[in-house]
DNA sequence: ATGGTCGAAAATCGA
């Protein structure tokens, strides 16, 4: 069974929801994976999604920050959370499909401006965030499974508009980078996008405080899509949505997609 | 070295 999947970073559900019904029309994902939805999850626009077909959702949320969502077509089961780092805030959550294949949708810790524990509570928390989902994946070992999210780290230097001027820039620095690595090898991941994308400036992030987005294109791949190892050469197909952070009122993010023969 | 823009929620914090 096919599946196209998609992760997209929205900046509030609801102030977007007209946002995400337009891309599920246009594209219609089997799954979408939303994160930064702001919002309880009694407060998600659900009759959006169920109007379009995507009557199955499995959501954590909170009150004005974070907050994950997985809507879909297709059956999907709820299969937890994880609070790592223990910061008790709405960072992910995990669905099964029915074929058995498990997506983990993650809103990792941005990690604030400084990239120095010493100085900045919130880089150690992100750190300490990815520490976490390394364990756990060692300890889980996982199969047949696909990780989504804003991971909030450009690993590689054609995944940010300039390596050199980024080094010491929160999501690019080498610690980060080391760290996001022993997260992909602890649990067998294939970074999907870059395996059907191998070379070339690739984005997926333009912050809002430019006067020109486009033009200026000081872009950051910081949305991934991974898959384990058993299940990588199923995927295809993958692509940034770079027009969507040209629609009206846009999130600050661009959804990736891809899609998988299983 | 700094400021630039957003969103949620209350007049700031987080990104």
């Amino acid at each position: 069974m096919p599946f196209t999947v998609a992760t997209w970073n929205i900046n509030s559900v609801r102030l977007r929801a007209s946002l995400v019904e337009r891309l599920l029309r246009e594209e219609a994902p089997d799954v979408l994976c939303l994160q930064e939805c702001k919002c309880p999850i009694e407060k998600l626009p659900l009759e959006i999604f169920h109007a379009l077909g995507y009557l199955h959702v499995v959501a954590r949320g909170q009150k004005g920050y974070n907050g994950v969502a997985i809507l879909s077509r297709l059956p999907i089961q709820d299969v937890g959370e994880q609070d790592f780092a223990t910061l008790g805030h709405a960072r992910h959550v995990a669905a099964r499909l029915e074929n058995g294949v498990t997506i983990h949708n993650f809103y990792v810790p941005a990690g604030g401006d400084i990239p120095d524990r010493e100085l900045n509570v919130k880089f150690g928390q992100k750190l300490d965030y990815l520490t976490g989902m390394r364990d756990w994946f060692h300890a889980e070992r996982p199969e047949k499974a696909i990780l989504v999210g804003d991971l909030n780290i450009a690993p590689r230097e054609d995944d940010v508009w300039s390596h050199k001027q980024l080094l010491k820039i929160v999501s690019h620095t080498p610690v980060e980078v080391e760290h996001l690595a022993d997260v992909q090898d602890s649990g067998n991941w294939v970074d999907i996008t870059r395996q059907d994308i191998p070379s070339g400036q690739l984005y997926s992030w333009w912050s809002y405080r430019a006067a020109d987005w486009d033009a200026a294109d000081k872009g950051r791949r910081l949305d991934h899509i991974w898959a384990t190892q058993d299940i990588a050469n199923a995927g295809h197909s993958s692509r940034i949505l770079r027009p969507v952070r040209g629609w009206d009122q846009p999130s600050d993010h661009a959804p990736v997609f891809a899609s998988f023969d299983l």
